[in-house]
Formats: structure tokens, sequence, C-alpha cells
DNA sequence: TAGTGGTCTAGACCACAGC
DNA sequence: CTGTGGTCTAGACCACTAC
């Protein structure tokens, strides 16, 4: 009700019906909506209206095109990420993946992974406090939730640091890098993360097969140790449809 | 270069040539772009499909269409905002606002406020701990930074517990609302940022005047009293090109 | 094979911006 | 006023999906 449509173009009002008819429940998560043809014949408009019109939901994220079969209603239920016990020194401390405190009963996996060694890009550089042109370790990993990417994340940290150590290799072992860091001396005490939100490059939805409508969150994490060095640099993107991020803190 | 461009659509390819060209520096923050009848001489193409390879730009938030000026690159210049600093007792006790912590020597100024009494959407009850169709005060505002509206913020508070306070008038005085819910025992000591990101919607785009391709950021944030209590829950929708969040903690 | 969405063309009229 | 982007039509061919 209340289809206030004084001069709307046609096909946002065909979308905004359309939007109403999932918000009614009248169509579930998975549901097929009317198709190119249906809009045509019902609405009496020419293909391409009907299409901006399923454009609209698609790029509100409501809706996602299947080809050769359909437009269909998203799914949306989206993991916890809580950001600050995570990374709690209880967790990696105890020999735990920070990870795992991402999982609600759910199976969060490792998809691919990469080690290297590279010069330090000028801004990793900088937030590292090293020199231009200084090495770096650069580990890059994707993680697969119930069989979709869902985070990018590419780890940075000084070649000099952890040349020699289990950080180099594809697996850190028990607590991951940060319970290595500890190891050498780098013990991470304190994190910064700076978060944003845009939607993505034709890499990123290509990486984490992103649904049209779908924006990125970026988060850039900082590790430092207790006399406040900078260790690590973690550059993470994020299927948004995929996350909710949970910070607690104190007064 | 590397124009990998195997069998890509013809916007497709527009589109990433233009990218380039933006990425290289050929067209900086604010200049217009090559409009729908120059892409269709430059490159022999319908008017749709010039068309749909400026949609690319603006669907990614890179450029942004002025009716009857042209398409224009975006400008990118975001506010930090961080999210433990600006909620440190230290700031509201000492009679500041919590939003003179955003501010980078620019104007964060509130437009509308609205201060009201209803019925708490059943969200709001389950999380505050109200029975349904408790009363809550309702707090909404909208914040305006060098013009452009950025951020709107719904705050919802128990209204049997700031009834007859300065709460339920339009400026809540020095410190603001956490520095009055001190003066009646339940002074703010814990809070809980939840963050989501996604397109937003018809209404959030004319309300925060936004340009297509850019997402909103949700947070939702609860104040916990020293007993645990919840004492106010704020949903926050902020212009996701407009902000950086950031998050400072020990491990 | 029939139907779907993805791409593309070649026209059209409109409202709005800037000169 | 001219040029811009916004909307819309009526066709077309293709690749893919599901049956």
């Amino acid at each position: 009700m209340a289809d206030s449509d004084d001069k709307l173009p046609k096909y946002r009002r065909i979308a905004d019906a359309l939007k109403d008819a999932v918000n009614s429940g009248q169509y579930a998560a998975g549901d097929r909506l009317p198709g190119e043809n249906d809009l045509m014949e019902t609405y009496g408009v020419a293909r391409m209206t009907a299409r901006q019109a399923l454009g609209v939901l698609q790029s509100e994220g409501i809706a996602e095109a299947r080809k050769g079969a359909g437009v269909f209603v998203r799914d949306f239920r989206p993991l916890r990420r809580r950001g600050i016990q995570r990374l709690a020194e209880a967790q990696w401390g105890s020999g735990r993946s920070i990870w795992a405190a991402d999982i609600d009963n759910r199976e969060l996996e490792v998809d691919q992974v990469d080690v290297s060694v590279a010069v330090a890009p000028e801004r990793i550089a900088d937030t590292l406090g090293l020199e231009p042109g200084d090495s770096v370790c650069v580990r890059q990993r994707r993680f697969v939730l119930d069989g979709k990417p869902v985070l990018l994340s590419t780890s940075y940290l000084p070649a000099a640091l952890v040349a020699g150590t289990r950080i180099m290799q594809e697996d850190t072992g028990p607590g991951g890098t940060y319970a290595r860091l500890a190891e050498i001396d780098a013990k991470p005490a304190h994190f910064r993360e700076e978060l944003r939100s845009r939607m993505p490059t034709a890499d990123e939805t290509a990486a984490l097969q992103l649904a049209a409508g779908t924006p990125v969150i970026l988060i850039c994490r900082t590790a430092f140790a207790q006399d406040h060095r900078p260790v690590e640099v973690n550059e993470m993107t994020l299927d948004a449809a995929s996350y909710v991020l949970e910070y607690d803190f104190d007064a």
C-alpha cells in the first residue's frame, strides 16, 4: 500500500512492486521472481524496461540473476566476527586459531594459501616503519564458508623479523602467526583495525564470487608489539553480505 | 596495457579503458568523463552500450552522473571515526560531545533532530530487555559534513528510565545523552557495536543524498550500565564513502 | 529443445544544466 | 538554446539452464 507513485518511472514502480512482494513474504529466499517475459506481459512494457526493474533489485542486493535460469531472491545469513575477543591472547595463546572465533557452528576453511617474499608496497612500508625497498613476508589466503568464498586476507610482516620462522611456511602451526611472533619476542599486544566499505572491483567480484549489489568491507589491521613496534599489517576483503562485525569495549 | 580482453563484452572493455584512464590520473577527482555521445563516436557503439559502460563506473562508485551536465569522477575523502576513544568516559564525562571526536578539522553538524516517545519496535524491546508494548524515547538525528548528509542516527532509550530528564529534549546539554544517563544512575560502562554493510534502500539514498554505487554502513550500538543493564540502543546509517571506522584495542 | 538472462542496435521523447 | 543524461520502445543474436 501507500503506492504514492507520483511520477515514478515505470521501472521503479515495477521494482517497488517486486520489493513489496518480497518483503511481504510472497517470495521467500531462494524463490524465483517473475522473469523479463513475465514482467513485459504483466505490465505491458518493453524488454529493457522489465530488465531495468529487475536490475534495481539486483543492485540493491535483494535478488540475484542466474543465467538461463531466472532471477532469484537472495539469502542473507551473515557470519558474526567478534573483532576484539577473537584477537585476545587467550585465543591464539592457547593454540587455537583466531578464525575459530568466527564460526557459528559452520565451517570456515582456508581455500587458497600463498606465502612469498617481496618488496613492501609503499603504504605497507610506511605502516610497518620500514625503509623503501625493504622486504616483507606476504601471506595471502582465501577463506571459504559452505563452499562460498567470504574473505580474502593478505598479511605483511617484516622479512627481517620473521626469516627462518614457521611464519614463512604455509602452515604456521598451533596458534598461528601470532603465537609464532610471541616466540621471537614480538608478541602482539595491541591492535588497530580500520574499516571501509565500497563496491568491489572486478577482481574482487571474481575472487569472492560476489553477486551484483554486494559491497565489500575492507579491514586493515595493524598489530603492535609491547614496545609499540608494528609487527604485522593484515589487509582483508570481506563479502559484506556474509559478515556482521562486532566490537565490544568499555567506556 | 595488459588489456587481455579475450571475449569481454564491449561495454566492459570501454569501462575498463575509462577506469584505467582514471587510475592513471588522466582524469582527476571532479573531472568530467567522456559522455555517451563521445563514447558512441570513439568506439562506434550504440547509445545503450556507451551508457552501460558509464553505468559500470557509477555502480562501482568511481563516477557520478549529473543530469544535463555529464559524468564526473567522484571525490573520496572519508572522515575518521574512532570507535573506542570517542566513547571513552573522558569524552562525554568532560562535557564534550562524542561527535567532536570524529572531526578532522572539518565541521560535523546536526541538521535535523526529532525526539518522540513510541512503542518499542520488537528488536529494540528485545535488546533493551523491555516487555512488548513498553515505550521508548526515540531520538532521531541527521549529521551533515560540508553541507552533505553523512550519518543518520536513531537512539532508543527506555521511556521509564529517561522520563523527565533532559534526554527527552532536543538539546541534551553538555556531554549529551551519556552524561545525562550518568546523572540518573545509569552511566554507560560498556558498549557493543555491530557493523553491517549493504546497498541503501531508496529512503536511505534520499536521506543521505547518496550517489549510485555507494553502500551504507549500519552500526547498531548498545550501551550497558555498570550492572550490565542495557540503557540505550543506537542504530546508525553511514554513507560508506564518507567514513573510515577505527577500532583500537589490546590483545 | 524451449526458455532464460546477457548483450547490442537504432531509433525516440523528456527534463535539466550551462551558456 | 544546445547538449547532457534519464527513460523507453521494438526488435536482434547469443550462451546458458533445465527438462
